[in-house]
DNA sequence: CGTTTTTGACCCGCGC
DNA sequence: GCGCGGGTCAAAAACG
């Protein structure tokens, strides 16, 4: 998909334009010396275009506001969103009795850091691993069972499990899953009441690493790859080239790459911390597969241009 | 030549 | 105890 990139933009949310990068953005020309009317001409002009790049340094710099208070909501909603959907989860785990059943050795260092819950939601266009089919529930319940001995009903920590649905090529027969980490294939199995395949990976990292996942497509719907995760990575994510769903600790860029009828737009903000690192990036993925938001951002932005180029 | 994937064998828990 | 099924191992093959 090599879309040309006729447009980039890079918006800066943390707004404050007069404190870098400011003299660079006025044109230093050389000022030879000449008639005195000519100087006053060339005075006039420059003060001109000094006093139009400051009006449009102020549209710009309350666009940046306007933009940083739009995020600001949308991170407000999707974040009483999560938690609304954390608590119906946590409502629902006590359904899933809590055998001590264990089938095989245990991993031999558990990390309980709590896996991202948000996994799931960068990655899928229905990524609600609640309201799914019975059959599905019956396997993933069987599948949940394995790893964890569930002592409390909590949601945040010892989740080890989470599962992602990817939409994927049903030609595809690859049991790839591209979510920025890298993994080692390890086998692969045709299990009961699915014809496709399930393939089992390790992260690269290990053994230091104890994450695993099986990837599988569904039984019903072959469009979409299932992605079931074990585990917590002990290490900072790669620099995701290949996805951007990861759980990346401490500075990262997250970038919105919005293309729209061949306007390539980028959206860049640096942040610092952890969680809201997280959500951050959650939130940035789930906006890039928002179609509609994507369109209107790209469309008034493009609009913007057009008026500005207008002037 | 080192790393990754493939694939049949093996292991282990579970139900009968 | 036995068979079944899911998960893992590891030798061989493939790959870069």
């Amino acid at each position: 998909m090599a879309y040309s990139s006729f447009l980039d933009i890079s918006l800066d949310l943390n707004t404050n334009p007069f404190d870098r990068n400011f003299p660079e953005n006025f044109p230093k020309k050389e000022v030879n010396v000449s008639t005195s009317a000519d100087l006053e001409r060339k005075c006039l002009v420059k003060e001109e275009s000094a006093n139009e790049l400051r009006e449009e340094l102020n549209r710009v710099n309350s666009e940046n506001k306007k933009l940083t208070e739009m995020l600001a909501t949308v991170w407000e909603n999707y974040y009483a969103l999560h938690h609304h959907l954390e608590k119906l989860q946590s409502r629902n785990s006590p359904e899933i009795d809590e055998q001590p059943t264990k089938k095989r050795k245990q991993d031999p260092d558990d990390f309980l850091l709590g896996f991202p819950v948000g996994l799931s939601s960068g990655k899928t266009d229905n990524s609600s691993s609640n309201e799914d089919h019975h059959h599905h529930h019956q396997h993933e319940q069987k599948n949940q069972l394995l790893p964890c001995k569930r002592p409390v009903t909590d949601s945040f920590n010892k989740a080890k499990v989470s599962t992602v649905y990817v939409p994927a090529d049903s030609t595809d027969t690859s049991l790839t899953v591209k979510d920025g980490y890298q993994w080692r294939k390890y086998g692969q199995k045709v299990t009961r009441d699915n014809p496709s395949p399930r393939a089992y990976f390790r992260c690269s990292f290990a053994p230091s690493c104890p994450v695993k996942k099986k990837v599988q497509r569904s039984a019903e719907d072959p469009s979409l790859l299932v992605a079931t995760y074990e585990g917590t990575h002990n290490h900072l994510g790669p620099n995701a080239s290949e996805g951007d769903a990861t759980s990346q600790v401490g500075t990262s860029t997250v970038t919105l790459d919005l293309v729209h009828g061949g306007h390539r737009l980028a959206l860049e903000k640096n942040e610092r911390g952890t969680m809201q690192d997280v959500l951050v990036q959650q939130m940035a993925s789930s906006l890039t597969k928002d179609s509609k938001f994507t369109a209107a951002l790209a469309a008034a932005i493009s609009g913007r241009l057009m008026e500005q180029a207008r002037t």
